[in-house]
RNA sequence: GCUGUUGUAGCUCAGGGGUAGAGCACUUCCUUGGUAAGGAAGAGGUCGUGAGUUCAAUUCUCAUCAACAGCUCCA
């Protein structure tokens, strides 16, 4: 007998070798009917693998994240089950699921071209085989046996994945006709899958390689009821409500324009003023942090770049050399300003006792990003970095860079982001050749990093391979509407650029010593993060950055005079108002008003007028009633002070 | 850059080998109406661009540009 601990730590014992569907079944029939896998000392596996000592046991079902994945991660296989059915020959890649829900197969359907007409017959014949209610069949299988499988087979991709593992630790799943190379787990069996939306056809490069062969890649979602499809596809829709881009236009905060260039937004007046707000809003915060503020020009000589090592490393990815005529001089378009204020640093001498400095710019950098890449405002030709360059002591970093740590989150705090993960992005494992710098001068950027986090008591996840060429990052990632992930706040420390320009100070000791440098950007740029926070309010901005924050809707132009002496005295306040005086009804003004987005609508008529007062309503919320003026104007102060998020 | 899809009025979209349509927005007129759409009339498009097939192309074919989804890249 076994002892098997639940998760409410309760222990029962049970006869070696029992399944995790056997223990359900024990418990009860309907559960048992859930279970999509078991979770055994912390690790998933099928439910009905044997388990053979005394541990830990969670019953995973749809509400488990590990559930769903197991449940996806089987629906990959059915897919490719479906596909093998109606394209014979068909070779696989990798099939995973997904964390932001659903999976993906990539095929290689030999040249063939698929199309959504093909999907939807897809879909019909994995429903026709998952109401089979095959079951998902495991099985060790030796290295010679699985290459024999897969060469008759002739999949290379199984082939190449299976080079990669050892012998004695591999397995096959088999459900009905279709067997693949998997470590599992998987679900029971196919009728667990009640729900099948193939969404979308991608191609994607065999190991994310470019060099590589382009597979066909079919992503697809799987419910355990139509019910939860259909509130899946909902949830799909009104995520797409909130697209910056949708919403970009639709408020009239910016645009593009092919006849200006791709990736290059052009701010409208709304917009400007918004970005403006946030940029004043950080600009005191950081004069008040000890910020000086510098300017520095939007070309550069090309050997500002190539003593900063940007043009060995992203050359290709800049805008071309500009040539003057008479020297033959080649200036690029800044696509960093550190290497600028590093000039600004080396302008005079400097002393241990001038450390740190913080030099700090909104610059306007250009960067040739890949056309592909390009993505409304979070992916741009053109962008302005809340850029600054601190310079300091090594003794200096971890307080400076915890100070830096605090601003970021006096930041996103101000505006409501508490969904971020802080990453410590460090130098790929593998491949060192891509970086600058030597090992020693890496490693102390990386704990300074590392204990400044840790003292700030900062949650992070460490991602390799995701440093600058320079040095170690800490970065702030946040989702997008639509679950892409997109780096906005970035600390970085940087031993080597101070070297390549050979950056001095004079210690104590009247010898020359080397300062650090620390990049920061707590917005990042403000076109992508202008992008983030549309989506995370969809456009219902808080008070104090709204275009309009209110909308003054007369009933009929017979209170006109009225409106403008309200107008008048909103003004006198700073407060940020629009009149409405169309000719139309009220509930017309108050629906244009609601659809725009606005926060408050003043709606002024003969009572408003006699009572001397206004009729407040709050943008999806309704009529708050009769006010006084000057009690309306300390509301909306009240509000823009406290930086209110919109709700 | 790569793969796939799309490209019709300011916006959202329908249509289809015989040179175009809806709703919203816009203009004018009527209406002066109390918390999410009052009525009427009007204006607006060489159907992304270029070439080919055809008596005839916005519609079919090819190329090109752009947008979208994903891959690769991201100082």
């Amino acid at each position: 007998m076994i002892n098997i601990t639940f998760p409410d730590g309760a222990v029962r014992q049970y006869e070696q070798g029992v399944s995790a569907l056997d223990i359900a079944k024990s418990i009860s029939e309907g559960l048992a009917r859930k279970v999509l896998a078991a979770k055994v000392n912390g690790q998933v596996v099928d439910a009905s693998r044997p388990i053979t000592q005394d541990g830990t046991l969670q019953l995973l079902t749809w509400v488990d994240t590990d559930g769903k994945a197991t449940m996806w991660h089987s629906s990959a296989h059915l897919m490719a089950e479906a596909l093998e059915a109606l394209y014979p020959g068909v070779k696989f890649g990798n099939g995973p699921s997904l964390e932001n829900g659903g999976f993906f197969y990539d095929v290689d359907l030999d040249g063939r071209a698929i199309s959504d007409e093909d999907l939807r017959k897809l879909e019909v014949k994995m429903t026709e085989l998952a109401n089979l209610n095959s079951v998902y069949v495991r099985k060790d299988v030796s290295k010679a046996d699985a290459i024999k499988y897969f060469t008759e087979k002739n999949d290379p991709y199984k082939l190449d994945n299976l080079q990669k593992l050892e012998d004695g630790n591999i397995t096959f799943y088999t459900q009905g006709n279709f067997t693949d190379l998997c470590r599992g787990p998987h679900i029971p069996n196919t009728g667990f899958i009640k729900a099948i939306k193939l969404t979308n056809i991608a191609g994607a490069y065999w190991m994310g390689d470019e060099k590589n062969k382009m597979l066909t890649r079919i992503y697809g979602i799987t419910f355990p009821s139509k019910k939860e499809l259909d509130e899946y596809l909902t949830l799909l829709e009104e995520a797409k409500k909130r697209d910056h881009r949708k919403l970009g236009k639709e408020l009239e905060l910016f645009a593009f324009s092919e006849k200006v260039g791709l990736g290059l937004p052009l701010w409208l007046p709304k917009g400007a003023m918004l970005r403006e707000r946030l940029q004043n809003f950080l600009q005191k915060a950081q004069i008040e942090s000890g910020y000086l503020p510098v300017v520095t020009p939007h070309i550069g000589n090309k050997n500002l770049y190539i003593t900063s090592g940007h043009y060995e490393k992203y050359g290709k990815d800049s805008f071309q050399p500009i040539h003057t005529p008479e020297e033959g001089e080649e200036f690029m378009l800044k696509p960093m300003n550190c290497p600028h204020h590093c000039e600004i640093y080396k302008v005079s001498p400097k002393s241990y006792k001038d450390l740190p400095v913080r030099f700090a710019e909104f610059g306007t950098v250009y960067r040739y990003e890949q056309h592909g890449e390009l993505h409304g405002l979070t992916r741009v030709r053109g962008f302005t970095q809340d850029d600054a360059h601190l310079f300091c002591r090594p003794d200096q970093v971890k307080e400076e860079f915890c100070k830096v740590i605090d601003l970021v989150l006096y930041v996103f705090a101000s505006l409501g982001f508490d969904n971020y993960t802080a990453q410590i992005s460090l130098r790929d494992k593998e491949d060192r050749a891509k970086y600058i710098g030597s090992d020693e001068n890496w490693e102390l950027a990386e704990q300074a990093i590392i204990e400044s986090a840790a003292e700030k008591g900062l949650k992070t996840v460490v991602e390799y391979g995701e440093a600058a060429f320079y040095g170690p990052k800490l970065d702030f990632m946040v989702k997008d509407a639509l679950g892409r992930k997109w780096q906005l706040g970035t600390i970085q420390v940087d031993y080597n650029l101070p070297e390549r320009f050979e950056l001095e100070y004079i210690g104590a000791d009247n010898k020359v010593h080397r300062p650090v440098m620390i990049h920061r950007a707590p917005f990042g740029s403000l076109e992508r993060f202008i992008a983030v926070l549309i989506e995370h309010c969809a456009g219902k901005f808080p008070l104090w950055l709204t275009p309009t924050q209110v909308k003054i809707l007369p009933i009929s132009d017979k209170y006109q005079a009225y409106t403008e002496k309200v107008a008048e005295l909103l003004k006198k306040a700073e407060i940020r108002a629009e009149i409405d005086d169309r000719s139309e009804k009220i509930g017309k003004k108050i629906r244009d008003a609601e659809i725009a987005k606005v926060p408050y609508m003043l709606v002024l008529g003969e009572k408003e007028e006699s009572d001397g007062k206004v009729a407040v309503r709050r943008q999806a919320k309704g009529d708050l009633g009769a006010m006084s003026v000057e009690e309306f104007v300390s509301l909306i102060q009240d509000e823009v002070a406290n930086r209110k998020p919109f709700e």
